[in-house]
Order: structure tokens, then C-alpha cells, then sequence
DNA sequence: ATCAATGCAAAAACTTTGCACTGAT
DNA sequence: ATCAGTGCAAAGTTTTTGCATTGAT
């Protein structure tokens, strides 16, 4: 993902989405929110960007596909890169942490329910809520 | 739900409470905001319940089992009754129509997913998201 | 040079909280 | 009578917007 894929979105290649592309890159497993990746900037102290523009970025980047966004529920929204594939999520309720997964089971299952009510399947989207392991082992 | 429901849980039986209660039994389909609630509260002008007790109510109905918070697209968070039986929810993305349903094979394939990454699962949802059988029919 | 993009601060949208008063038991 | 529950206003969070300035082309 580079300043072409920002082109070919009609977007031009400025530092703050040239920035955000790279640390959504850097973070590949960490599905982030403008805050998130607005702390990132404050820390390497070189980076100056505005949160307002982060979460300009962000939209503009989920219009152009070059990001989805999620809505997990404790309400934050986070962003990850699309790569095209999907896959569904698993979201540790305590440190946050997000893992990714694709079930072909429940992919065709999904298919046979939507089917079986006469329903154009457009997107769908699963996530399950609890307690990951790393945090279980950690809990007095 | 009634009363008795309420005592149950620990809550006393206060006219906010009933009132909110009844107004999500009054619409089983409608997954409504605590400010949808308050709006019906508005309209009918007998009903003066300020919009920080719907908020602290339905949050008490979640702790109690009574209701279950989903969030929607937009961020906001939508509340239903618990009816007790878990569903996954299908939503039709012209008519914003929304069916529920329950598929014991997926609900069997979470169980599992969760067990292998070692996630204490609390809570899983599935949305689908597409077209309803009645949109398509009529669609010009 | 042009017009999109940004930074900042102000505001909007949504939700929670402090506190004195009210009401269910 | 008691203490949970409420209303209101104020504050907290998260996200959006207005506007003058900056920067990519």
C-alpha cells in the first residue's frame, strides 16, 4: 500500500495518510482506533498530526476500501487494513486484544440461512466476546 | 415482565422502569436507542423520565439479564428484551428490517473456535447483512 | 496557482456521573 | 423512616465540522 493506491483512490499522497497507512501496516494484528493510532504519533515525537485528520483519514480511507471499520461492543471503533479476505473476530473483553478467524462451517451455514429466508446476502460479520487465554492465566 | 420481574433482579418497581419495559415489549421488532425510548416519552406527554435514567435503567436491565445491547452500524447502541433464547440477527439493508434466527450448527462451530484459541466466550453475535426476499420483489 | 488537505478549536453526538430531592417498601 | 431511584445539569467520551492556513500537483 503505497502513494500509487492512494492515487488510484483519488486521495492525495500527504504525509498524515502516508503515516497512517504505515503504522496500520506496522500493526497488522492490532486493529486500531484514531485514538490508537494518534498516541503512536505523540510518542515518536516527529509525527504531528491532528486527531480531527485521523479520523478524516480513516473515513476516507473506508470510502476508498483501503480499510474496514468495525464497531466492537464496548462502542470504540477500530480500523484494519482490507486485505480482501474476510474473516471474523474474536475480542477479548479485558486487554482488548482481537484475534482473526474463518470457520467454513459456519461460512456455508451462513450461505444456507440466507437462503433458506429468500435473503441476498450482502456482507456478514461474527464476533465472539469473552475472556482470551493470555488474560485468563493472568487473573487473581 | 412485570413487577415480579423486577423484584427478582433486585430493582424495585418504579414507573420508569415499567414504562421503559412496556415500551420495548410495544415494539418486539423495533431494536431501539435509549433516546428512541425517550423520544416515545416525549410524544406521549404524560411521561416525563429524564434520558440519563432510560441510560441507567437499561443498563441495569443488561446487568439483570432483562434486556441485551447491540451495537449498530452508526455507534449507536440498540437495546431489546431478553427473551431468554439467543439469536443471531439478520438485517435488511434497504428496508432496515431485521429477522432473527438461531443455527445450532454455528452456535456448536463458536463453542469450538473459542475452545481452541482457550477464549472464555461470554457473548458471540453473528449479523448478516443483505437484501430482504420482500425488497427484491420490489425493486424496480 | 490551484484547490484539496490539514490543524486547531469549537461543537456535536452519545453516555455517564454528582448531588439534592423523591418515592417504593 | 429508610435508602434506592430519579431528574437535572454538568462532565466525560468519541467523533465531526468550520475556517484559516498549508501543501501536493
Amino acid at each position: 500500500m503505497d502513494k500509487q493506491n492512494l492515487k488510484q483512490a483519488g486521495l492525495k499522497a500527504t504525509l498524515p495518510r502516508l503515516k497512517i497507512l504505515e503504522t496500520l501496516e506496522n500493526n497488522p494484528d492490532a486493529h486500531m482506533s484514531a485514538e490508537d493510532i494518534y498516541k503512536v504519533f505523540m510518542d515518536s515525537n516527529d509525527i504531528d498530526i491532528g486527531l480531527a485528520t485521523i479520523y478524516r483519514v480513516l473515513t476516507q480511507f473506508e470510502s476508498a476500501g483501503i480499510v474496514c471499520r468495525h464497531r466492537f461492543e464496548d462502542g470504540r471503533a477500530v480500523f484494519e487494513l482490507d486485505h480482501g479476505k474476510h474473516h471474523d473476530h474474536m475480542v477479548c473483553m479485558q486487554c482488548g486484544d482481537v484475534a482473526e478467524f474463518v470457520d467454513d462451517v459456519i461460512e456455508q451455514r451462513q450461505r444456507e440461512i440466507a437462503q433458506k429466508f429468500g435473503f441476498q446476502m450482502t456482507d456478514h460479520c461474527l464476533y465472539i466476546y469473552g475472556i482470551c487465554s493470555n488474560c485468563q492465566s493472568q487473573s487473581k
